[in-house]
DNA sequence: TTGAAAGCGCTAACAC
DNA sequence: GTGTTAGCGCTTTCAA
């Protein structure tokens, strides 16, 4: 049987209040009676019951969700799928969620954090594109106190925010071993980087490092042979054939893969193993038809999901959450998609 | 502003016993008043406050947890642990959970099947190992009326009744693909069934049924060869170098691929692609070592969380759920362990 | 520094 | 058929 409040105080033989105050160490009370409520708080496992105490404390949580926008990037779309099904699911506990949707470029994305920051929000959901700035805003977020939970991608110069996300790392190492189920005796690697962004921390990049990293690792695998190449529009008219010639991997380190993939298959190129990442739609397909080979999926809507759970456990029922929660890295194929 | 009982009942000019009998139909009330009540609820859109609801009703909820007996098997082990993770978690909704654990004889089955049914449970979450007795288990369950949710195996016999857990034969099918990356000229596929059971429904079957089909559909790997073997017993002692002589590839349809891993690991048997079920932590030895190619994993302990997650959903917030809920088939190399 | 009590929104028992 | 009300356990305010 569960103790009551009402229970300790009897049993102390002080009233509610006092035990409520020592409960919540609110201070005002002989160290005399502290010390006999928790005695018998210890000793019966008192745990409050979260159903009368938000029926007493009876407050509406606000969290604030600041992310890009999805101006038709599928991207973006995933994680707040993830984040309207949490916002479902809680909201019958009292979280409602304002959006924030920032623009892909820096001003924009201070005005619009400046604006979130004048309202008062219990949590924040973030997600930080650019480096700088973003640290200022967990800056600012931290001097008002209010606990913020990252997700994509990481910043860990500020520290006590939580992030859910990826390990970018590890997974460009992991597309290292898929890249060698191709056993040519001799291969080319291709790595494009289809990006505007030159932010040097992005997690494309780090994803790059983790790639060669596994090739530094596994000498076993010297047959193989690296180049780069980087476009700046989404488009494919900067492909050409010529690019893929002799080429027999290609790893692309963001989910922007289709755009390739749809080149190879327009200009009839085969026999290309083809990594990528994400399960955007259109890499889904391709996936599917066999031109892409291998998806490296990071559940960007299970990221959403948990991050607004993560503020729920945290500030409505106040139980300590791990702060930092890696996501495992899916392989997808064809055959379990 | 959220709509309360109180607030219908003033609007409705009835009283708040009134609109509680019409929100929960418990009949006794005049149609004028229930449509008029109705009509109410849905120009505001009441939504029950689920901390009020919870906190007057009181209740207690007790579910049944009936599964194998670990005898020293880490497989059941790890479903327990998700089990556990939910109990602890929704504990403070209410939810306790009683443990019923049967041994692996259709005997023990009915004993404590009985038992379980002796009491009154709200829920029962379960593992069906014994096709018949479990449908006549389930059965009883229904006329009962208690929910059931199942996991690790379905059966479909039995309708109306929740699954959560793996889709055996596309796991088998996935298995087909992976031993594909092994692009011997010729490849000698060993089968090595390892158990006791002689269930014809046993998931172990149907993933053999799903990596036999995926050659039927990709005639492009006609120099697969096929061969199978059956062990009684655990022990390795049924192994001797002879049976893989010529082997390239090994696909293990349970838990067990350890066995034949520690095996092959003790003679010094390489480069054999081997491919197995589960992260049991001596299956996960050997993939590290990488004894073990590839492992098919299908989240036992997250199905056990599920299930338990699933229960508290339907009895105590009596939502909708999904009735049936295929895990993903993760593919586990060394990389993204 | 402490006690008493109202009230959060809902359920269920009881009276009419 | 309908209305009234005690009470679930906790929070918070007010008075002492």
């Amino acid at each position: 049987m569960i103790i009551t409040i009402k229970k300790i105080a009897q049993l102390a033989a002080v009233s509610e209040g006092t035990v409520d105050r020592i409960i919540h160490n609110r201070g005002q009370v002989t160290q005399e009676n502290i010390d006999k409520v928790n005695a018998i708080i210890k000793e019966h496992g008192y745990k409050k019951n979260i159903f009368a105490s938000n029926l007493a404390f009876n407050k509406k949580f606000k969290f604030a969700v600041f992310l890009p926008k999805n101006e038709g990037l599928e991207y973006w779309e995933i994680p707040i799928n993830g984040i309207e099904r949490a916002e479902d699911e809680f909201q019958k506990f009292g979280v409602t969620l304002d959006y924030y949707f920032y623009k892909y470029n820096s001003n924009s994305f201070k005005k619009i954090a400046s604006k979130l920051l004048e309202q008062k929000y219990d949590g924040i959901l973030f997600a930080p594109i650019f480096h700088e700035e973003s640290i200022l805003f967990l800056n600012q977020c931290k001097k008002k106190n209010i606990p913020v939970v990252m997700i994509d991608s990481n910043i860990k110069e500020v520290d006590s925010f939580a992030y859910i996300g990826q390990d970018a790392f590890q997974s460009g190492y992991l597309a290292g071993r898929l890249v060698c189920y191709n056993s040519a005796s001799e291969n080319n690697v291709l790595i494009i980087k289809i990006t505007r962004e030159i932010e040097s921390t992005s997690v494309y990049l780090q994803r790059i490092k983790g790639f060669y990293s596994f090739f530094e690792d596994h000498k076993e695998f010297a047959n193989f042979k690296f180049s780069e190449i980087r476009l700046k529009d989404s488009g494919q008219k900067q492909l050409n054939v010529k690019m893929f010639e002799g080429i027999d991997t290609i790893f692309i380190p963001n989910s922007r893969s289709y755009i390739v993939a749809e080149f190879l298959s327009k200009n009839n190129l085969k026999n290309i193993v083809l990594v990528g990442y994400d399960l955007l739609e259109e890499n889904v397909k391709y996936l599917k038809e066999g031109v892409i080979n291998f998806l490296i999926n990071q559940k960007p809507e299970q990221q959403g999901y948990l991050a607004v759970e993560y503020l729920y456990k945290k500030i409505i029922l106040k139980e300590n959450v791990q702060n930092t929660h890696y996501m495992p890295l899916e392989i997808i194929i064809k055959e379990n998609y």
